[in-house]
DNA sequence: TAAAAACCGAGTGAATTACTTGGTTATATA
DNA sequence: TATATAACCAAGTAATTCACTCGGTTTTTA
């Protein structure tokens, strides 16, 4: 379980699909907009969610992405998975535990046993965490509404702009 | 609380220096042997773990590194930090929460509440292990067994070459 | 037919990691 | 007192990852 700027790029857009739900497809352009990622960074990210069917795709105008899976169905712990699927099992790493490396020669190092507990520990904290959970967050919603309005602002103005120049 | 080899090395040294306290100081280049880890990169982390008055140094032949305090007055999370200290505080992140950036233009993104529920849970875990509590384990025992087996080996193998080169 | 969007691959600057090289200083010992 | 040991220090470096750019193609809607 590596814990990176990358997984949570990944959760903030999986949250952003689950909080617009309701207005059908997401283009990754709008996520883009309102989470301040970069547009071709989301394609690689959601290439990756997609073939771990979190979420699915539709092609051309009005198309976008959806969630896969009822928000309470998708936990944390596996939206981050799904984007360091990185598959090397090198060194005593038995894949899954999250400590690939650092023993040498086939042989477990002093601390190997801590970080598979330690590693097990955030998997556990972050799979019963769900979409439906994070939504339901008060510090969520406001950043939500916030972002929403930012949003508007700028189609707005991007409107006026083009009667004036128009 | 950043989670990277580098605070595995570390952590692996310390405990290192915690098995072997009855020794007197130890070098680097001794836990270098032992653990696989590079003399130099060992003498990076140290000057940060020494900055930190995690260890204490003894110069000239025959020193090497101590530990600073009694071994359950040690605990990971500090290592760890200890180590990783990078002052940059930009971004949203207040310090020592962990989660700096990913937020744009001062405003907090959708996740970072749950970044910082997150660091801290990981925080919590690592600060109630102290390297006296993992002296205790029972697989650290054994592979700490291990690697003293191996590094006398090696002391012998090389008194033999040294003879057989006289 | 044009535009919107997913999809795809190659490349890139910045940062970090883990390490190397090549020293200097301090100190115990022969 | 000479020598070896070991901490201490600074600069550089290959490899990797991150986050992103660029330049496409394919699909689909209007």
């Amino acid at each position: 379980m590596r814990l990176t700027t990358k997984g949570r790029y990944a959760v903030t857009a999986m949250l952003d699909l689950a909080l617009h739900a309701s207005d059908g497809p997401i283009s990754l352009a709008d996520i883009s907009e309102r989470q301040g990622i970069s547009l071709s960074y989301l394609e690689q990210l959601f290439a990756k969610l997609r073939r771990n069917d979190l979420v699915r795709s539709v092609r051309g105008p009005g198309g976008g992405y959806q969630l896969n899976r009822e928000q309470h169905a998708i936990d944390v712990a596996e939206v981050i998975d799904a984007v360091n699927e990185s598959v090397d099992a090198t060194g005593c790493g038995h894949s899954g535990g999250g400590h690939t490396g650092g023993c040498q020669g086939g042989n477990t190092c002093l601390t190997h046993h801590l970080w598979c507990d330690l590693s097990s520990q955030i998997h556990e904290f972050l799979s019963q965490i769900s979409l439906a959970d994070l939504m339901a967050r008060q510090d969520v919603q406001a950043v939500a509404k916030r972002q929403d309005r930012e949003q508007q602002t700028l189609i707005d103005t991007s409107l006026i702009e083009a009667k004036v120049s128009a």
